[in-house]
DNA sequence: TACTATAGTGTCCCAGAGACACTAACAAGG
DNA sequence: CCTTGTTAGTGTCTCTGGGACACTATAGTA
C-alpha cells in the first residue's frame, strides 16, 4: 500500500582553492548511468534521518563530526524512473583541511566547483541550487562559514570563504569590523607566514562567548 | 526491505480573536487515544509530497488556494509505536475569514491557541514548535502575514496580526511607517467602521509592486 | 454636549553597513 | 643593502533603518 522508498542525499561543501566546490559520485548504472549525482542511499530501519545522513557522510568522506543539517525533502512522483522514491536532502559543511579523501568505494568520486557542475542526475541540480541558496543565507546570520576552515586561521582566509560562497567580493575593512564587533574570535599567539608577503595572525572560533551570544538572543548579521 | 510509510502533517495557522491559532484533531484509536494531533495522512503513491498536503488541508478545512509551505522532515524510528513511519511536515496559513469549517469528517476537530494548547500526541509539539519558529522569522522578511488576513483589511488588523505571531507588542507609528516603505498596499475606496469608534481606512495587498520589488532582489525587514 | 474608543500622524536618536586609500611587514632578487 | 612585490592591517564619513515617544481626529453613545 503506502510504502515508499526513503533515501537521505547529502550535499556535502568545502573549499578549495578559494572556490566553493561538492562532492559528486559518477553512477555506474542505469538510469543516469555515467552522470554525476549527489551522494545518498536508502534510510535503514533503525536509524533516524540525521543517522542516516551521517552515515552517508561517513562512507563518501571519512569525516565526522561536522556541520550537517536537514535541507529539504523531494518527493515528486517520477523523480526516479525505477519507482517512488522520497529523499530528504541534507548538506554537510567540511573543513578545507580535512575533506582529503574523495570516495572511499569502488564509486568514482571527485569535488566539482558550484560555478562549473556538469549534468547531473534525477532531480539532483535542483537540490543543489536549493543548498546554495540556504548555505548563502545562512552565512548572513549564523557561524556557518567557520565550519569551513581549520581551527586556526587568519582573517583574509575566513573572508576568502565568505566570497567564495557569496559570489561577490567584499570590503575588507567593512569584512574585519564586522567579525570584530561579534566578538567571537580569540587570536592565537602564532602567525601564519606566506611567501614573500607580512605574516597573517591566526585566530580561533571561540564557542563559549558565541554560546552566551545567542543565550541572549543575539544574531549574527553578515 | 527498505520501504518505510511516509504521511505528510499539516500545520494549519489561522487568526482568530487577535490570537494565532492551529488545527487540531482527536484521535479516536490508539496510540495516543484521545489526544489533539496535527491533521495528515499518508501519501499516496501518486502524488507530490506538495500535493499529498494540500489534499490533507482541503480535506480538513474545506479549502484551496492558500499559503502552504515544506517545513521539515521528522523520522525519528520510535516516533510512531507501530512502526517506522517518516512525516513530511507542512505548514499552512488560511485567512481569518476562510476558516470557518473545521472538520470535514467524523473525527472532533477544533482551533486551539498556540499559548494554551492540550497534549499532543507523537512528537508533534516538536512540530507545532518548529512550525512556530519558522512563522515568526518568516513573518520579519516576507509577507507571510497579509495571507491571514481578508483582502481587504485595516492597518491595525495587520498589526495585530503580526502581535498575535510573535507574541508581543508593536509600536503603531514605527510599524505604520515600515508598511508605507514598503509600498505594497492600495488603499480601497471603503472603510471599515466599528462600533463606537472612529472608521478605519481599508488596504488591499498590491502583489504587482511586490513582484516587482522582489525581481530586484529587496526582501522584506520588519 | 460630554465621554469613550479607535484611527492616524512626526521627530529625535542611535546603530549597522557601505564606500573609500594608505601604511606595515615580510621575502626574494639584484 | 636596497628595491620590488605581495599580503596584512587600520579609520572616517555618510546614509539608512529602526526604536522610543504623545498628541489630535473622528466616530458612536449616553
Amino acid at each position: 500500500m503506502s510504502e515508499i522508498r526513503v533515501t537521505v542525499d547529502v550535499v556535502i561543501f568545502t573549499i578549495q582553492e578559494g572556490a566553493l566546490k561538492v562532492l559528486l559520485v559518477r553512477r555506474g548504472i542505469p538510469p543516469f548511468q555515467d552522470s554525476w549525482a549527489i551522494p545518498g542511499g536508502f534510510v535503514q530501519e533503525q536509524e533516524s534521518l540525521d543517522d542516516a545522513a551521517r552515515r552517508e557522510l561517513m562512507e563518501e568522506t571519512g569525516v565526522q563530526d561536522v556541520y550537517l543539517e536537514q535541507l529539504y525533502s523531494f518527493g515528486d512522483p517520477g523523480r526516479d524512473p525505477r519507482g517512488r522514491v522520497v529523499t530528504v536532502a541534507y548538506y554537510a559543511l567540511i573543513a578545507a583541511d580535512r575533506a582529503v579523501r574523495a570516495g572511499s568505494d569502488a564509486a568514482e568520486a571527485r569535488w566539482w566547483a558550484m560555478n562549473q557542475l556538469p549534468p547531473l542526475a534525477f532531480d539532483h541540480d535542483r537540490i543543489l541550487a536549493y543548498a546554495l541558496e540556504r548555505i548563502r543565507n545562512k552565512l548572513e546570520y549564523t557561524t556557518v562559514g567557520f565550519q569551513l576552515l581549520p581551527e586556526a586561521f587568519t582573517l583574509s582566509e575566513l573572508q576568502s570563504v565568505y566570497e567564495a560562497i557569496l559570489g561577490r567580493s567584499l570590503d575588507k575593512r567593512n569584512f574585519r569590523r564586522k567579525i570584530n564587533l561579534l566578538g567571537i574570535l580569540t587570536p592565537s599567539r602564532q602567525q601564519r607566514r606566506e611567501a614573500r608577503a607580512r605574516p597573517a595572525q591566526l585566530f580561533r572560533f571561540s564557542a563559549d562567548r558565541f554560546e552566551k551570544l545567542k543565550d541572549k538572543g543575539i544574531l549574527f548579521p553578515f
